[in-house]
DNA sequence: CGGATCACGCAC
DNA sequence: AGCGTACGTGATCCTT
C-alpha cells in the first residue's frame, strides 16, 4: 500500500495522482489518500509499506516528530528512504500544489511515485534491472517473434537500439558497436561487433546469416519496429549496413514530444516516468565516455545497450495508450509527423555539397576585414582610454581575439571617460544592482548625430559583422565539415535532451531546429551573405532548387483566424507586406506598388524591396500581440522613425481595423488556452501551456502570446516537412535530392537542365497537400514559389505554371 | 580554471 | 510592460 499524504483538497489531490496512477495501468499499485491536519500524527506506515509525503507542511510534521532531519528542504531529501516507526518508509516529494506555478514539477512527484512504487514492491530504491545477454546471432528471437506472431496473427512491436562508435556515421573507419532487440518485456537480445573481448563473438553483419536476420527484422511486415529517436540508428544502420528499414512504426521521442512538448524529452526521464526501470543508465552516463562506445569494456556496456531496449519497449507502450486517447494527434503523428522523421534520414543522410576552397578565401578576406576595422575603431577610442586598457588589448591581440570588449565599449559611449551618452536601452539583468546599457546595434545607431559615435558604430559594424560570419559561419561551419566534403546537419523533430548535446534541442511549437552546423541560419541579407552563400555550390550535372511557401504564415493566420479582409486581399493577388511596408514609408498604397517594377527609377524599387523587408517583422509583431509600445519601438530602433505613443497606437489600431478577424482570433485563442491550458494548429499538434494559469501576470500574458503564436508557426511548418515526406514518397528515384529545410523552405538538388520540370513537381506537392487526411479544410491554397541556381547566393526565380 | 549565464546576431 | 521559434559564439560571472 502506497500512502499519498498532501495538504492539498481531494479534488486535486485525485487530479495529479489519480492521473499518474493511471499510468501504471495495467499495475496499478494499491493505493490511499492521507489528508493532512494540523497538530495531527504522522499517518501509521508498516512493515513494507510506503508513504509519499507532499510538501513542506507534512514534512515539518515529520520534522517535529524526529522522523526527519531539520533544517532540510525538500529537494535534498528527495529520493531517499526514512524509517517510520512502523518499519515502512517515508519518501519525500514535492506538494501538488506546486505544479500549477510550476509545471515541470508534475514530471519529479510523478517520478517520486515511480520510486514509491519501486520501493513498495522490491523493498528497494535501486533500479530495476532488466534480463540483457550477448546473443551470437538473432536466431532465438526470431522464433520468438514467429511463436507470437503465430498465435495472434498480428505484427509483432519489437524495439531496437544501436550502440556508436562517435555520434556520426559520416566517418568510414567508425562503426556500429552493438546493436540490441526488445521483444519480450525486460528482456534485450544484444549483438556485439566491437574489437574488445568479453562478449558472444559473432559473424560480421555485413554479409551472411546476422545481416539477414537483421534485415528482416527491419523489413519484414510481421515486425513493428520502436525506437528512441529512431533516426539516429535507421541512419547508421543504412550507411553501416546498407539496411533501408521499412517497418519503423514509433519512436518514442516524437510521441512523447507530442505528447508534453514542455518536457525535457529523452528516453532516461521516459523511463523514470513510465517504467520500472527509470535510472537505468544513470549510473553509466556518469562513470563511462559515450562518445567512445566501442572503449567500453563489454560488460559494462550490456546493461546500457540493453537497458535502451528494454526501456523503450516499456516506454513505448504507455505512450502509445496516451497518443491512442487523442485521435487527431495520432492521425498527426501517424499522417504526418512519423513519415516525415523518416524523410529527415534521407535529408540527413545525403548532406550539404560545400566548396571548402571558397569558405577558406573567404575566410581571409574576412581577417583582412577585421584587422582593418578594428584598426579604425581603436583610433577612436580617447587616448586616456587607450592607456588604460593598453595591456588588455594587446592581450586580446596575441590571442586573436577582438580588443574591442564589450566592458570597454560600454565605458566609451556611456562613461564620462567616453562619450558619456544617456542610454535608451538597457539589458534585462542588472549588474551590481545597476542597469547595464545595452550594446545591440539597433540601439548604438540611436546615437548616430553625435559623429564619433556615427564613426564608431560604423566600424563596429563592420567589425562584429565580419567576426560573426569568420567565426560562426566559415570556421564554425567548417568544423562539421564531414570526411565526403559535405555538411550533415542534425535535424530535430521533437524537443529534449539528446544523446550527445549539452542542452535540450528541438522547439516547442513544432518548427524543426538544426544543429551542427545550424543550417537554417545561414545569413541572406547580410554585406557577407552573398560571398557565404557561394560556398553552397550544387553538385556536378546538378542544380539547386529552393521551393517556399509564399506568404506562408500570414495565408495560415488568414485561415485559421478566418480574417475576411486577408482572405479577400489573398483572393485578389494583393501583398500583405506591401500594404504594411506603403504605411510604414508613409506613402499611398497604389504609389508604393508602383515603386516596385518602375521601368526608369531603380532606386524606387529598391526603396520598395526596402520598406517591404522592414515591413515583415512588424505585420508579424503586430499579429502576434505586439503593444503600441512595442511598435513604437520598434519604428525607432530600424526606421529611426519617432512615433508618438498616439501615433503607435493609430497604425497599430489601423492594422486591427483593416483586418479586424485578427483581434476576434486573439481573443478566441486567450479563451481556448484559459479553459484548456493548450492549443492545436489545423493539422492536430498540440501546444500544451499550462503556464496560463501561473500566478505570474508576465507568465500568463506570455503564454497567450505563445497560444497566439504556435498554433501558425506550428501549421506552416508542418505542411513543409509533410510536403517533405510526400515528396520522398513520390520520387524515390534519386533524381530529387532533397537536402534541407528552412522553416518554409525547401533545398534540393535537381538534374541540371531539368529546373522548370522539378520546380512544377515539387510546388505541386506543397500547394495540394490532401488536407481532407487530417480534416482541415483552408480557405486559401498554399501557392509555392520556387527558385534555381548554380550556387545559393545565384537563385533566380522560376516562373509556374498555376 | 571550467561551467553556467548572459548578450548578441543570424534565420524564419 | 512584453511579437514568436531556434543555434553558436564570446565575454563575463561564479565557484572551488
Amino acid at each position: 500500500m502506497i500512502t499519498i499524504w498532501s495538504t492539498a483538497q481531494p479534488k486535486l489531490v485525485s487530479e495529479t495522482f489519480g492521473r499518474m496512477l493511471k499510468g501504471f495501468r495495467p499495475n496499478v499499485p494499491k493505493h490511499q489518500f492521507h489528508l493532512y491536519k494540523e497538530d495531527a500524527e504522522p499517518p501509521v506506515v508498516p512493515t513494507g509499506e510506503v508513504c509519499l509525503v507532499a510538501g513542506a507542511k507534512p514534512l515539518a510534521v515529520l520534522q517535529k516528530a524526529g522522523l526527519a532531519p531539520k533544517g532540510r528542504t525538500i529537494t535534498s531529501l528527495r529520493e531517499k528512504p526514512l524509517k517510520s516507526p512502523n518499519n515502512g518508509s517515508f519518501l519525500m516529494t514535492f506538494d501538488p500544489h506546486s505544479i500549477a506555478n510550476d509545471p515541470p514539477n508534475y514530471d519529479i512527484l510523478l517520478c517520486d511515485l515511480r520510486l514509491a512504487d519501486r520501493l513498495q514492491r522490491t523493498g528497494s530504491t535501486e533500479v530495476l534491472a532488466g534480463n540483457c545477454k550477448w546473443v551470437p546471432n538473432f536466431s532465438e528471437l526470431i522464433e520468438g517473434i514467429a511463436s507470437d506472431y503465430a498465435q495472434t496473427g498480428k505484427p509483432v512491436d519489437v524495439t531496437v537500439d544501436t550502440e556508436t562508435m562517435g555520434f556520426y556515421p559520416w566517418y568510414p573507419d567508425r562503426d556500429i558497436v552493438s546493436i540490441s532487440f526488445t521483444h519480450k518485456r525486460g528482456e534485450a537480445h544484444v549483438l556485439y561487433l566491437g574489437d574488445l573481448p568479453g562478449a558472444e563473438k559473432v559473424v560480421e553483419p555485413q554479409n551472411g546469416s546476422v545481416w539477414d536476420q537483421v534485415n528482416w527484422l527491419l523489413t519484414s511486415d510481421r515486425v513493428k519496429i520502436r525506437a528512441a529517436n529512431g533516426k539516429y540508428d535507421m541512419i547508421w544502420i543504412a550507411e553501416k549496413w546498407g539496411i533501408e528499414c521499412t517497418n519503423f512504426s514509433m519512436d518514442t521521442m516524437l510521441v512523447g514530444s507530442l505528447l508534453d512538448e514542455n518536457r525535457s524529452n529523452s528516453l532516461n526521464l521516459h523511463a523514470k516516468l513510465f517504467t520500472p526501470y527509470g535510472g537505468y543508465d544513470d549510473a553509466f552516463n556518469q562513470t563511462q565516455d559515450k562518445g567512445a562506445m566501442e572503449k567500453i569494456p563489454p560488460e559494462k556496456l550490456l546493461p546500457y545497450a540493453g537497458g535502451d531496449t528494454i526501456a523503450a519497449q516499456d516506454v513505448a507502450d504507455t505512450l502509445k495508450a496516451d497518443l491512442l486517447h487523442d485521435d487527431d494527434l495520432t492521425r498527426f503523428y501517424v499522417t504526418i509527423l512519423h513519415p516525415a522523421a523518416r524523410a529527415f534520414e534521407k535529408v540527413e543522410r545525403r548532406g550539404l555539397v560545400i566548396d571548402k576552397e571558397k569558405f577558406e578565401v573567404l575566410g581571409d578576406d574576412l581577417r583582412k576585414t577585421i584587422k582593418q576595422t578594428q584598426d579604425v575603431a581603436l583610433g577612436l577610442l580617447p587616448q586616456k582610454m587607450r592607456i588604460k586598457y593598453k595591456d588588455r588589448i594587446e592581450d586580446q591581440i596575441a590571442q586573436g581575439k577582438n580588443p574591442l570588449l564589450p566592458s570597454i565599449l560600454q565605458e566609451f559611449f556611456f562613461t564620462p571617460h567616453g562619450l558619456n551618452l544617456k542610454p535608451y536601452e538597457v539589458t534585462p539583468k542588472l549588474k551590481n544592482g545597476q542597469p547595464v546599457p545595452s550594446m545591440k546595434k539597433s540601439h548604438l545607431r540611436q546615437f548616430e548625430h553625435v559623429p564619433t559615435a556615427k564613426a564608431m558604430v560604423a566600424a563596429l559594424t563592420e567589425l562584429d559583422a565580419a567576426s560573426k560570419t569568420l567565426s560562426t559561419f566559415v570556421e564554425g561551419f567548417l568544423k562539421h565539415l564531414r570526411p565526403d566534403m559535405r555538411l550533415h546537419p542534425t535535424y530535430f523533430l521533437a524537443h529534449g535532451d539528446f544523446d550527445g548535446y549539452d542542452d535540450d534541442a528541438g522547439t516547442v511549437t513544432g518548427r524543426l531546429s538544426a544543429k551542427d552546423p545550424a543550417i537554417q541560419t545561414v545569413p541572406k541579407k547580410t554585406k557577407w551573405a552573398k560571398r557565404l552563400r557561394e560556398c553552397f555550390p550544387s553538385p556536378p550535372k546538378k542544380k539547386l532548387l529552393s521551393c517556399d511557401f509564399s506568404q506562408g504564415e500570414l495565408k495560415v493566420v488568414a485561415c485559421v483566424a478566418n480574417e475576411k479582409t486577408m482572405l479577400k486581399a489573398y483572393e485578389d493577388g494583393l501583398d500583405l507586406h506591401a500594404l504594411t511596408g506603403a504605411q510604414m514609408a508613409q506613402v499611398d498604397i497604389k504609389e508604393f506598388l508602383s515603386w516596385k517594377d518602375h521601368p526608369h527609377d531603380k532606386e524606387l524599387a529598391a526603396a520598395f524591396e526596402k520598406h517591404r523587408g522592414n515591413a515583415k517583422p512588424c505585420n508579424f509583431g503586430l499579429l502576434y500581440g505586439m503593444s503600441a509600445e512595442g511598435f513604437q519601438k520598434y519604428a525607432w530602433a530600424s526606421y529611426n522613425i519617432m512615433l508618438s505613443i498616439e501615433e503607435a497606437t493609430e497604425m497599430r489600431n489601423a492594422f486591427f481595423t483593416l483586418y479586424p478577424g485578427l483581434l476576434g482570433y486573439h481573443d478566441d485563442m486567450r479563451k481556448l488556452v484559459k479553459t484548456f491550458k493548450m492549443v492545436r494548429t489545423p493539422l492536430g499538434r498540440i501546444r500544451h501551456l499550462p503556464t496560463i494559469d501561473s500566478w505570474d501576470r508576465q507568465a500568463r500574458s506570455s503564454a497567450e502570446r505563445q497560444a497566439i503564436n504556435s498554433p501558425i508557426q506550428g501549421c506552416l511548418t508542418d505542411m513543409m516537412i509533410w510536403a517533405i515526406a510526400l515528396l520522398e514518397d513520390a520520387y524515390p528515384g534519386g533524381e530529387l535530392e532533397i537536402v534541407a529545410m528552412i522553416h518554409d523552405a525547401l533545398i534540393a538538388y535537381i538534374p541540371e537542365g531539368e529546373e522548370q520540370l522539378w520546380a512544377q513537381r515539387v510546388t505541386d506537392v506543397m500547394s495540394s497537400l490532401p488536407f481532407d487526411k487530417v480534416g482541415w479544410k483552408p480557405q486559401l491554397k498554399f501557392t509555392a514559389d520556387a527558385e534555381a541556381g548554380p550556387d545559393l547566393a545565384h537563385m533566380s526565380k522560376i516562373k509556374l505554371v498555376a
